[in-house]
DNA sequence: AGTGAAATGTTACATCATTACATGAATTGC
DNA sequence: GCAATTCATGTAATGATGTAACATTTCACT
């Protein structure tokens, strides 16, 4: 697993709680609610959904983890980012939960020609496909 | 306004209550919550949100509506259907609301391609850009 | 009219997320 | 040192979104 982004982004060490959700969300492949990772941090002290949100949002800011929308649950990022940014995709397999991020210069291209050719500029871009892994179908 | 599927995809008439929740969607070009949705029908003797969640599930169904993760929120389609079914991708525009679907057989390809390359089979797919449209930026 | 299927209605609850405000811990400037 | 500021954390309450379970009504068909 490398995070390449953690040699190059990380803003500053995490906090003690971006530190525990981090860890929660590393020692899974699965995407998990915010609800569940509080479920799992209780134990660590933490009481409040606010708490697990605050730091998911900071996760989120550094890149370390992803937010998928058609599930509202997060997963830690577990993708080399390239350095143009290129837009993360994944595919979320329906069986297993088993999460794949994929990027791609052409599937960029393709969008940003899009959004040139229609005046829209684009701030954020969700693409997830919903299906079964090679090894669940 | 042409909703070419209505001219070949329609499985039944519609019942009262996706009629009425299909009319709220189509009388605006913003996305609405199921909870708006509801508000907007309470003197038409809607009390419950499973109520409109149930139109919704037909509508979408149907192809009559979209649903849009990165918002929990709905819109009437408003988009030529290709016969080829290609996946359906989404503009939101940040300041105005408004939502321009568009399709393309190379974004489809791409898709198909990259998933076939990982033997990933797709069901559903979502992409939503959001961001500014032409009126707005 | 009698039957079955689909649609609707009602209540309650489950799940996801934020607001408002209080407290504590680290950093900076003096 | 220590006040002032800022950032992280804690606590309580509430808002927003979505579903389960079950009762009743409507409608098509015979």
């Amino acid at each position: 697993m490398n995070h390449s982004h953690q040699d190059t982004s990380p803003p500053r060490a995490l906090t003690k709680n971006e530190a525990l959700v981090y860890g929660i969300l590393n020692a899974t492949d699965q995407p998990l609610s915010a609800y569940a990772i509080l479920d799992q941090l209780r134990d660590d002290g933490l009481r409040a959904p606010v708490q697990v949100y605050r730091a998911l949002d900071r996760l989120l800011e550094f890149g370390l983890a992803h937010r998928l929308e058609s599930l509202n649950a997060f997963v830690a990022c577990n993708h080399d980012h390239p350095e143009e940014a290129a837009q993360t995709a994944f595919a979320i397999c329906e069986s297993c939960g088993k999460v794949t991020e994929f990027t791609d210069p052409s599937l960029d291209e393709y969008l940003a020609h899009w959004a040139k050719s229609e005046n829209f500029t684009p701030t954020r871009t969700t693409l997830e496909l919903r299906g079964l892994c090679a090894a669940c179908r």
